[in-house]
RNA sequence: GCAGGGGUGGCGGAGCCUGGUCAAACGCGGCGGACUCAAGAUCCGCUGGCUUAGAGCCUGCGAGAGUUCAAUAUUGAAUAAAUCUCUCCCCCUGCACCA
């Protein structure tokens, strides 16, 4: 079967008969979308599953009669592009490696990428290229890019609603900052794509005795300030005094730095470090007074390069105080109990086996700090009895409001360097702006939402409830990146998660605004479009926009955006998902009609078992695999290989399977003419029940996207369900030919392009891709049937067994006899099931057979009727075993074996 | 730390909600056979172990404990879960301002 030639024929004859382009009718309509793809890189087999189940939902609705729109668009926004952009033009080897060698990019396509839009373009080709070539059923038309103009203008739409409605705020943010290159950095530029992350600490102020500065100290625990019996420098680190917010503080010189980023620091001048270690501190919490002392360990580029000295509870601390600086004349003060522990931080200490002292502490502090922190009990009055983490945010609060302390914003896990260099630092936006996720009023109905629509697996239902309750402020504009101009503060760019959360409602007129200029598509535009608020004369005027076009967008908007569907990974379900039903919930909180009615969240796709990741070097861009396989294959191998609720594990070994089975149907349908019985047999009829029965399933199993479940019926069980009808006689055209049609249409939605082809080989005129979904009959579901060719198969199993024991035996077998059970046994073990019979023989009987007793319970089939069955499938068993085949009644055996003949479970013997 | 999801034969993965019919679907892989000069493809069979005239036993669903329905059984004893409950261990994902 060749796959490519007959994809590319049916993706021409779709896109020629324009069958996907979607308009408004009287039907139902169906509008799904899926996250679109970003375009720093061509999508990945994970993109794929996602688009796939998309597909295959919008194949599968408008073959149960909806009006089905299937858009698809790119996502550009943001700072990965440029980012990118900005690596190759720095000639970042690992970049370039990797579209060489896992994308196949030419050289000379990588040296145009120094160009942002170069290099979101080629890749918007290469996916729109992949969708094609999938086979999905896309409206074309309708396709934009997020950094558009005219989207752009829809998104400024947006956040003058947003902001109408009061929830855009504005207050303080911390970033990660290069000071190199003055931007803020995210993971994607940093080296190592480590993600910054930002935590606040303590700094607190220790007023120096008899001078007009305090030292700051940096801490995680300020609750230990009980505890402090010195201060720490370093005096091999240069330290200054400048002022921060108005006050006089002794930091490191690094950290005077790194702190202007957080702070207005001024007035900044040098201080010996000899000075230093003759001050004397006072302690904010009980005014003692204690020494400042040199320790190696204290790192000038770490906090403040200023250490508070809790040798009790601190191993670096107790290390520095004592075998460093031999101060036995100062006593550990000791805040918590633990353990019974004496001098926590020294038992910390001892208990860690390492010869290199920095290790050994190292790992002596994480141990401490965590018992300490789960089940250390504070034991200094006013807070003693009281658990460390109830002291920690009561002290803070305490000394913050009193004015000893400060909070001050480190990188948790530096250092982190920016792809310049340069190390990240913490930076402090005053004016950033919010979105203000935190609002209840907004959550209650994001939460109305969610209760309307569906979701698909159930189970991430739990998953997005938990997120909306605990989202917050969300910092929506950066400075920098590509997108939409913040429209209250135009140096700002709108985020890109926040500029893509309704847009789908773009996808319902976009197409029809090709000849509108950007500037014409005012608020007027969309309020009157979307929201049906204004006149469409005064519209047309204020706008320049022509009347029709105008009308024809509203109807769109109107029609398909009552019953849309949102198709994502389940990643996305903790951001994108949940901002799509908070922003929907809000712009449309007075015409919930048009709230979405679904969403589809699948698993992360595992590649033979493993993660796909870069350093794995095992991402699969769609296109290789379908190059390789075939797009229908390689859809199947995807939805095959899981249900929508768990994780999809694509196999390659797997797709030799599935082109195997597609090439037996393609084979049955070339031969079907060979077949000339015209008479309708029992296995004709038991294929029949087989097919109905499909039907039911697959229909079942695509309403709860059981897509695994619905290969195996569709596909794998057909192949099985063929081979045995053909094994047992089956040759009747008609019914083979009513068979695979309707096997055709249930492929339809799962392997588009191989479902048409047939379907047209088998000789219909039509597309497959928009026939009706086949209906279930139920009167040919024969229950009664397929028992009996289970029997016949559980009786050659029984065969086998005994057969195969005599074989070793070095029995030779030539024939066998079967004997069907007597019609006085039938009448007995009926009345047994019916509680109507008390005979020991028969209970014994039946129970020795429980294993079968599905074939026996309910069974009302006649003797003479088993002996029609068996007679009928006598070749079939022959062939099975190998042996001539008798059968007799057992009133007329003379077999000892005869006796344990049950219904439907004959007996036999092999001579 | 908090929240969510998991741990099933060589592998992937059903089953668990609604207990028995589960040595556990289906697929992959492996083995054997047919076909072939041969290989591949295809077809048939096997694939936990030991046995065996159609039946039995053992082992078995992360570890441990508990409960109990059907059933067997009986002095209202006892036996009895992948599936129910609890504890423990381990793994994965998310905890944002990033797509």
């Amino acid at each position: 079967m060749d796959f490519y030639e007959i994809e590319e024929k049916w993706n021409n004859e779709w896109l020629n008969a324009k069958i996907f382009e979607a308009e408004p009718n009287d039907k139902k309509p169906f509008m799904i979308v899926f996250a679109f793809p970003y375009v720093n890189s061509p999508f990945h087999m994970g993109h794929a599953y996602t688009y796939s189940i998309a597909d295959t939902v919008a194949r599968y609705k408008r073959m149960q009669g909806y009006n089905v729109l299937f858009p698809a668009g790119f996502h550009a926004t943001g700072t990965p592009i440029l980012s990118f952009a900005k690596r190759i033009k720095a000639g970042d080897k690992g970049l370039i490696d990797e579209f060489k060698n896992i994308f196949n990019i030419p050289d000379e396509d990588i040296k145009k990428m120094i160009d942002p839009l170069f290099l979101a373009n080629y890749f918007i080709e290469i996916d729109r290229r992949a969708f094609k070539d999938l086979g999905f059923s896309i409206d074309f038309r309708r396709e934009f890019v997020s950094i558009d103009q005219k989207f752009s203008k829809f998104v400024e739409w947006q956040f003058d609603k947003l902001n109408e409605a009061g929830l855009l705020t504005k207050g303080l943010h911390w970033v990660g900052w290069c000071p190199n290159e003055n931007n803020a950095v995210s993971m994607h530029d940093t080296s190592g794509d480590k993600e910054p992350e930002i935590e606040e600490i303590t700094g607190i102020k220790f007023k120096v005795k008899d001078r007009d500065f305090s030292f700051l100290c940096a801490t995680f625990r300020p609750e230990t300030l009980f505890g402090v019996t010195n201060l720490f420098i370093n005096k091999n680190a240069k330290y200054v005094i400048c002022t921060i917010e108005n006050e006089k503080v002794c930091i490191s010189e690094e950290a005077s730095k790194r702190l202007s980023y957080q702070f207005d620091i001024r007035d900044t001048q040098t201080i010996s470090n000899d000075e230093l270690l003759t001050l004397k501190a006072i302690n904010p919490i009980n005014n003692s007074e204690v020494p400042i002392l040199h320790a190696s360990f204290v790192d000038p580029k770490n906090g403040t390069g200023v250490v508070m000295s809790v040798p009790a509870h601190a191993p670096f601390d107790y290390y520095a105080l004592y075998e460093e600086n031999k101060r036995y004349d100062i006593k550990p003060i000791k805040v918590l109990e633990i353990n019974n522990y004496e001098i926590p931080a020294k038992k910390y200490i001892e208990m860690v086996d390492e010869e290199d002292i920095n290790k050994k502490l190292e790992i002596a502090t994480e141990k401490e700090y965590k018992e300490e922190a789960h089940k250390g009990i504070f034991s200094i009055e006013p807070y003693k009895g009281l658990n460390e983490s109830e002291v920690r945010e009561k002290i803070k609060e305490d000394l913050e409001k009193s004015n000893n302390a400060i909070p001050i914003y480190i990188i948790e896990n530096a250092p982190i360097y920016c792809r310049c260099g340069a190390e990240v630092v913490v930076k402090k936006i005053s004016d950033q702006w919010f979105l203000d996720y935190g609002n209840q009023e907004w959550k209650k109905i994001a939460k109305e939402l969610l209760d309307k629509m569906q979701v698909l697996p159930e189970s991430a239902r739990k998953d997005l409830e938990y997120t909306i309750n605990w989202l917050h402020e969300r910092a929506v504009v950066r400075a920098e990146g590509l997108g939409t101009k913040f429209p209250l503060d135009n140096k700002y760019i709108i985020e890109s998660l926040s500029d893509s959360t309704i847009y789908p409602i773009f996808y319902t007129f976009s197409h029809l605004l090709k000849d509108v200029k950007p500037e014409q598509l005012t608020k007027s535009f969309f309020d009157f479009v979307i929201l049906n608020i204004g006149n469409i004369d005064q519209v047309s005027k204020e706008t320049g926009i022509d009347y029709n076009i105008i009308k024809k967008s509203k109807e769109e908007f109107e029609y398909w955006y009552k019953n849309s569907y949102n198709s994502s990974g389940y990643d996305l379900v903790y951001n994108h998902l949940t901002m799509y039903i908070f922003n929907h919930a809000i712009i449309f909180k007075d015409k919930r009609e048009y709230w979405p009615k679904g969403i589809i969240a699948n698993g992360l796709v595992l590649y033979d078992g493993q993660k796909m990741s870069k350093s794995l070097g095992n991402i699969i861009p769609a296109l290789d695999i379908r190059k390789k396989f075939g797009a229908d294959p390689t859809r199947l191998a995807l939805i095959y290989s899981s249900n929508v609720d768990s994780n999809p594990n694509f196999e390659l070994n797997n797709l030799k399977g599935i082109i195997e089975r597609l090439s037996y149907i393609e084979n049955v349908i070339d031969n079907i003419q060979n077949y000339n019985n015209t008479e309708i047999k029992n296995i004709d009829y038991w294929l029949y029940s087989k097919l109905a029965k499909k039907i039911k399933n697959a229909t079942n199993e695509m309403e709860k996207l059981l897509t695994r479940d619905y290969v195996l019926d569709v596909l794998f069980n057909t192949i099985d369900e063929l081979k045995r009808y053909f094994d047992r006689g089956g040759s009747n055209p008609l019914v083979l030919n009513e068979y695979i049609s309707k096997v055709l249409l249930l492929m339809q939605p799962i392997a588009p392009h191989i479902a048409e082809e047939l379907w047209h080989r088998i000789g219909n005129e039509t597309f497959v891709s928009l026939e009706k979904w086949p209906a279930i009959d139920e009167s040919m579901i024969n229950d009664k049937l397929e028992k009996s060719e289970e029997a016949i198969d559980l009786f050659i199993d029984d065969v086998k067994s005994i057969r195969d024991m005599l074989k070793r035996k070095n029995r030779e077998i030539k024939k066998l006899k079967i004997i069907i059970a007597s019609k006085e046994k039938r009448e007995k073990v009926k009345e047994y099931f019916e509680n109507r019979l008390d005979d020991k023989n028969i209970k014994e009987a039946i129970e020795k057979r429980k294993d079968r007793l599905d074939l026996l319970r309910d069974n009302d089939i006649s003797q003479d009727d088993e002996i029609a069955i068996f007679n009928d499938a006598k070749d079939y068993i022959s062939k099975k075993i190998g042996v001539e085949v008798y059968i007799e009644r057992e009133e007329e055996s003379k077999s000892e074996k005869r006796i344990r003949s049950l219904p439907l479970i004959p007996s036999f013997e092999l001579e």
